[in-house]
RNA sequence: GGGCGAAUGGCGGAACUGGUAGACGCGUUGGACUCAAAAUCCAAUAGUAGCAAUACUGUGAGAGUUCGAUUCUCUCUUUGCCCA
């Protein structure tokens, strides 16, 4: 017998799939389809194992529903624009598109190697024209709709390399690459109005029935909803300003008011435009950073204006008006009103400037002359020092009422507020998609013709330059609408845009007319099960979500809601971490182990210290990469090994004993096949009356599939292991062949999933193929006529007796009776009494 | 600070609707094979006591509900993630 040679043997199986066509998938309405959609991978130039888990997952559920009788599409494509590519491609004096399309081949044939059940067909690449065209268009649709809008908005400006940054390229409020301290700019920037369905997109959480809580709970929180008031305040003052309208979600606070905040992008900054002094402040501002978070963190800065405005509740009192660093334009009306008692920004912003803090809520317990001392105080509590609002129950009662009497003075009114903001989708670079608008002299612009689509991004480009390399290039900017010049759009759409409605195009692929073909949407849609990492929990899934009501807004044919049905999100895949005696990383390859202490390879004086296990990265240098390990072991014991160590959805830790050990498995797993296929081929009919075989079998048919259903994929490996262990001794035994066909068949089968080339290999050496299906479970095997019934004595396990099903308490009790334990235990005890759980349990209470 | 989780042997993790805690794997120990090593195979492996049968203790800590709690309730500790 020879060894079970994984290379031959995948290769084998691989190129068989490949050329039969297998998982090509097709609409059929005979059969019930099932979509299956992993998060397409960013072509950064080798796969991770991230990608291996993440695929692996995937793999094991398609493959599954498929042998359930399911038409299964299983798809893979390309998340091809972005930053990281023209980065390298200015690095190494590069195309993008070759960079890109480089490490797609290399990604794509490194993903065949693992034997993944996809059809290739259907594969898409954002960053061809193919592919970018259709979202052109849909971006028209959605401008003729009404949802895209132009507006000045806040970047993140780089001063020195003179381009816009992400938030994830500001490292503690500086440049990624310049060093330069970040500013906030102004720019005019295109917007999807994905604030429009703030709240259909929180009452469309309810229905995702398949859809992890926490991931809920997630967006819940960002869609943000929050009930409260706008309030207009009258202001006095010389200025012309007659009132400011606030929106808050504490109007019950309002006797506790000491100043009114604004936003120094407030209208009433106009009157300033000239005041040095409030133009430095605003530059002061400028500094801080956009991101919820950093205004937060940062010290909150005044600057006081002139202007005093009245409490509507209590027109005596006056207070200043300032600008204020932490008062956000697009919340609200950019103005709040401040309540530093009960309010920590409002609270330290007012130690600062030496305002009022009058407390108006008082915790459950404390009495009437409670004052908030070092910090504001926010929980739930009673009204206090608010004349007629006094004794209320805060929040509950006290905001309710509160806003029926400012409406009732018609200062203020009930009103919904979400932090969800419109989705900026400019960006100022050039590997994207580019935006189909153009401008003509007077920077007005029109929307190019759908029949000029596609917009092609130029090739050839200097990426070399400041800024965004598009502007560069003056000849491609030029073009001619209706016999008039006018000039491109140079900003490219957000690469989210893109993975917005990827899963549509994979319906239709090869579709040159549109996006998507109503029939094949019509059919595949919604994906049945999504699968990816936690990080897209909010946006990408989220834009998925508006994309999609985007769509099908006055749209009759857009028939579904929601396009992600199911949703799994995997943990990590995690490995310790090496750092050297000066602090540097080291990679698992550069230390050995000896003696139970770490050392640098071939460096035995280095110590090295082990730190703690964490998610693979390249900037720490704790990653394996898959291409050795799939080289060295094979595809099917990688498989075996991500998937065994822990439950898909939470982080597993790589271990190389781990990985050997599964690799031995599969060698363990051929000895076995091929003392079965002897065993068979020598085909003695035993006709043995022995049906433990076909019990086990049909059990773990029954387990398999549970946790198959409830994505238990570690436990559907140890459930491989024990029916290893389980047959390993069983074949020793007489067994009667065509029980041993069948049931080996059936093994073969549910282990499938998870080693799929090694049982496809063991199924055509005993030919048995034949269609394939996922074998049914018999009920009647299930249930043993024997039962270890438990036998408690006052709730303590005292013995286990293996007795025939369905017996009842009596004959059970004589059982017991007759027994030795009876003699111990039992002997001049009356029993007070007896509780029976039929088929488990027995527990006898006597007096002690 | 708020929200949502998690905590089980030396390690990763199992345990159906409350009913035999520790499946399965790793590691460790002992043994077989070998001149030897690797590989492989066999056995043991929660802790304490005992030659043993067995007994007691044990699912982060404390309480509660229950005949019975890893599972349900409350309080606390630690920890992870998201939002601030």
């Amino acid at each position: 017998m020879e060894r079970y040679n994984f290379k031959t043997i995948e290769e084998k199986w691989q190129e068989k799939w490949h050329k039969s066509g297998v998982f090509r998938s097709k609409i059929d309405h005979s059969k019930e389809k099932f979509y299956c959609l992993e998060m397409f991978p960013y072509p950064s130039g080798k796969i991770h194992m991230g990608h291996v888990r993440n695929y692996t997952i995937g793999d094991v559920l398609s493959r599954y529903k498929s042998l359930q009788g399911f038409n299964v599409m299983h798809p893979m494509g390309w998340d091809a624009f972005g930053m990281p590519a023209e980065n390298a491609a200015r690095e190494n004096n590069l195309d993008p598109k070759d960079w890109t399309n480089k490490n797609i081949s290399t990604m794509k044939a490194q993903l065949k190697k693992l034997g993944l059940s996809i059809d290739w067909e259907r594969e898409i690449s954002t960053c061809s024209e193919e592919y970018y065209k259709h979202q052109q268009l849909f971006f028209l649709e959605l401008y003729e709709k009404g949802l895209v809008y132009r507006k000045e908005n806040y970047v993140n400006w780089d001063p020195i390399d003179q381009t816009v940054l992400a938030n994830e390229q500001v490292i503690d409020g500086k440049g990624w690459r310049s060093g330069a301290v970040v500013e906030r700019k102004k720019l005019n920037q295109w917007f999807f109005n994905i604030s429009k369905f703030s709240q259909e997109l929180l009452d469309g959480l309810d229905n995702l029935e398949q859809w992890p809580n926490k991931v809920k709970v997630m967006q819940k929180n960002w869609i943000g909803k929050s009930f409260g008031c706008e309030i207009t305040f009258k202001t006095e003052g010389d200025l012309p300003v007659k009132e400011i309208k606030c929106f808050t979600t504490r109007p019950d606070t309002l006797f506790g008011f000491s100043f009114l905040a604004l936003s120094v992008d407030h209208e009433v900054s106009k009157y300033f435009l000239k005041d040095k002094k409030f133009q430095e402040f605003k530059k002061e501002c400028s500094k801080t950073g956009t991101t919820e978070e950093a205004i937060a963190i940062g010290e909150k800065i005044g600057f006081k204006t002139n202007l005093e405005a009245v409490n509507p509740l209590n027109p005596e009192q006056k207070v200043p008006v300032f600008f204020a660093n932490f008062v956000l334009m697009d919340y609200g009306f950019g103005a709040v009103f401040g309540c530093p008692a009960h309010d920590q920004r409002d609270f330290d912003f007012a130690k600062k400037y030496g305002l009022d803090i009058k407390t108006v809520v008082k915790p459950d317990g404390k009495d009437d002359n409670f004052k908030v001392q070092d910090e504001a105080y926010s929980g739930p509590g009673i009204i206090i020092n608010s004349k007629f609002l006094n004794k209320l129950k805060a929040p509950e009662d006290s905001i309710l009422k509160t806003i029926d009497i400012l409406e009732e003075k018609k200062i203020g009114k009930k009103k919904i507020n979400f932090r969800l903001k419109d989705w900026g989708v400019s960006r100022q670079r050039y590997w994207g998609c580019p935006i189909p608008i153009a401008y003509d002299e007077n920077g007005n612009f029109i929307p190019i013709p759908k029949k000029e689509l596609p917009v092609k991004l130029p090739e050839n480009i200097n990426l070399n330059l400041k800024g965004n390399p598009l502007d560069a290039e003056v000849e491609w900017k030029k073009i001619t609408i209706n016999g008039k010049e006018y000039t491109r759009e140079t900003d490219t759409l957000d690469t989210f845009v893109c993975s917005s409605w990827y899963y549509l195009r994979f319906c239709s692929s090869n579709n040159t007319e549109y996006g998507y073909k109503q029939e094949d949407i019509d059919y595949w849609m919604p994906v049945d099960q999504y699968i990816g990492g936690v990080e897209h929990a909010i946006l990408h899934l989220l834009y998925s979500r508006f994309f999609t009501r985007a769509l099908g807004y006055k749209n009759k044919n857009f028939k579904f809601k929601e396009p992600f049905e199911g949703l799994f999100t995997q943990g990590m895949v995690c490995h310790e971490t090496y750092k050297d005696q000066n602090n540097n990383w080291l990679s698992p390859e550069e230390i050995e182990l000896v003696d139970n202490q770490c050392y640098e390879k071939g460096n035995p004086k280095n110590k090295v210290n082990i730190g703690p296990s964490e998610s693979m990265s390249k900037s720490k240098k704790n990653v394996i990469d898959p291409e050795n390990i799939i080289k060295n072991y094979g595809a099917d014991a990688v498989r075996l090994f991500i998937l065994s160590d822990s439950p898909p959805e939470k982080d597993v830790q790589w271990s190389d004993q781990g990985m050997i050990a599964s690799y031995k498995f599969l060698q363990k797993l051929w000895i076995l096949h091929n003392k079965i296929k002897d065993k068979i081929k020598n085909n003695i009919n035993h006709n043995q009356d022995n049906n433990e075989l076909e019990k086990f079998t049909n059990q773990m048919i029954n387990k398999i599939t549970k946790n198959l259903d409830s994505f238990s994929y570690n436990v559907i490996i140890a459930n491989i292991y024990e029916t290893y262990n389980f047959l390993n001794k069983e074949i020793e035994k007489e067994i009667d062949n065509k029980t041993l066909i069948d049931c080996y068949k059936k093994i073969l089968t549910i282990f499938s999933p998870a080693i799929p080339h090694f049982t496809a290999q063991c199924i055509e050496e005993l030919d048995l193929a034949g269609s394939l299906e996922w074998p049914k479970i018999d009920k009647n095997l299930l249930e043993e006529e024997k039962i270890d019934y438990v036998i408690q004595i006052n709730g303590k396990k005292r013995a286990i007796l293996n007795e025939s099903r369905d017996i009842n308490q009596d004959n059970l009790m004589v059982k017991i009776k007759s027994n030795k334990l009876s003699e111990k235990y039992l002997k001049d005890k009356s029993i007070n009494k007896i509780i029976f759980v039929k088929n488990r349990l027995i527990n006898l209470i006597i007096n002690e």
